[in-house]
DNA sequence: GCCTTTTGATACGACACCGTTCCACTTTCG
DNA sequence: CGAAAGTGGAACGGTGTCGTATCAAAAGGC
């Protein structure tokens, strides 16, 4: 039930902006538990903690702890997707080009933000994240094989072995942010678009 | 304290018999667990449950639930690293064969019981299991770049491109596991086996 | 047959997190 | 000022799991 009947502005902010405020909040505080104590330990409780707002503020945003970790993976999901489209926007360039643009987009969109780029590496902790980033393995896959490759979308072998580049760069790179893997961010790059400009030749193979 | 001062056969088994056997009754059953419920739902009580023994006697056996996710963990590794090893011993082919041999080997070692997949697929679940999966990558990059690549094993561009196609090795392979990937076991190998292939370009540059 | 080990099952106290509810306090508005 | 909405924090009951302790019955040794 819960109708809003009667509203009123508090401390000049409207009811409406008030809410919005605090999903916002409790999205970032989020954030920071994740980066501060990883996804297992971002609880609830130390969400609203961080966020300065009690647990009634909470429920009104978010139904479980899931929602707001869910909200928060989508919402880097739409980072990438956004960066990735963009480099790839005016592009005429040869599939090498192509492939190194749009890793470069990836690496850059995570990086952005570490605090995120944890909670993606370690969505696999849970499974309603798990499930997530298995689709956007999904629709990254299918991005690499029809607009980034030229290769056949009804290809089972190309698909399975651009879904295998997708989900093996998540791996390397969560190595990356943490500062396990000696290259720099070019270097980096450069070496996974390799493996992705062999992708190129396996559907026909 | 519990010194075994005063031990006795029982029902024709040694006290240490007994207890090996409850051990494995253990890991087997956890091994059930997992392949019905999955490592999250997999707890103490289940497992006893499963294996027909009291809690006592998995605190007996193992310190406490991780133990034995682990362990049982650690065994499919090592069912793993057999098998590979199997498949080099009498290589003297080209890495193209090698590579084939390796993947081929790895996904009948992982095919042979399913609930053990499930827990590969699924270590990430928890944390100590996923630090056990990822030394597992490093290990299993660190053959594929000594044993089965000719590439120089201090160029971190090529590691990185190993541990990406590892990393992802296991991804699809959870896929293809899980009925998801439209292709036969051979095809399948052959696919990956293929990126792999791509790989001894890499280090190079 | 009596005593001790072994076993299986249950009960227990502790803890953590959940999602809700309650309450005292602040701010708005008439 | 006083009534009503908004806020923050704490308390609560419920659930699930942990790891330990207890106890009666089954099985072996003498």
């Amino acid at each position: 039930m819960q109708v809003t009947e009667l509203v009123r502005p508090y401390r000049g902010v409207s009811a409406e902006d008030r809410r919005a405020r605090r999903r916002e909040q409790l999205l970032e505080a989020c954030l920071d538990a994740v980066a501060a104590s990883g996804v297992a330990d971002t609880t609830a409780e130390a969400i609203c903690g961080r966020a300065g707002l009690s647990k009634r503020y909470f429920y009104e945003s978010f139904a479980d702890r899931e929602a707001v970790l869910v909200a928060a993976l989508d919402r880097l999901f739409e980072a990438v997707r956004t960066a990735i489209n963009t480099a790839l926007a005016g592009t005429t360039g040869r599939a090498a080009d192509r492939i190194e643009r749009t890793v470069s987009a990836l690496v850059a969109a995570i990086s952005a933000d570490p605090r995120a780029a944890r909670l993606y590496v370690e969505a696999p902790r849970h499974r309603a994240l798990e499930q997530r980033r298995a689709l956007a393995f999904d629709e990254f896959t299918q991005l690499l094989v029809e607009r980034v490759l030229d290769v056949d979308p009804h290809d089972a072998r190309a698909r399975t072995a651009a879904l295998l580049v997708v989900a093996g760069t998540t791996e390397v790179l969560g190595r990356w942010l943490a500062g396990d893997v000696p290259l720099g961010e070019a270097e980096f790059v450069q070496t996974i678009a390799g493996i992705g400009l062999a992708l190129t030749a396996v559907g026909s193979g």
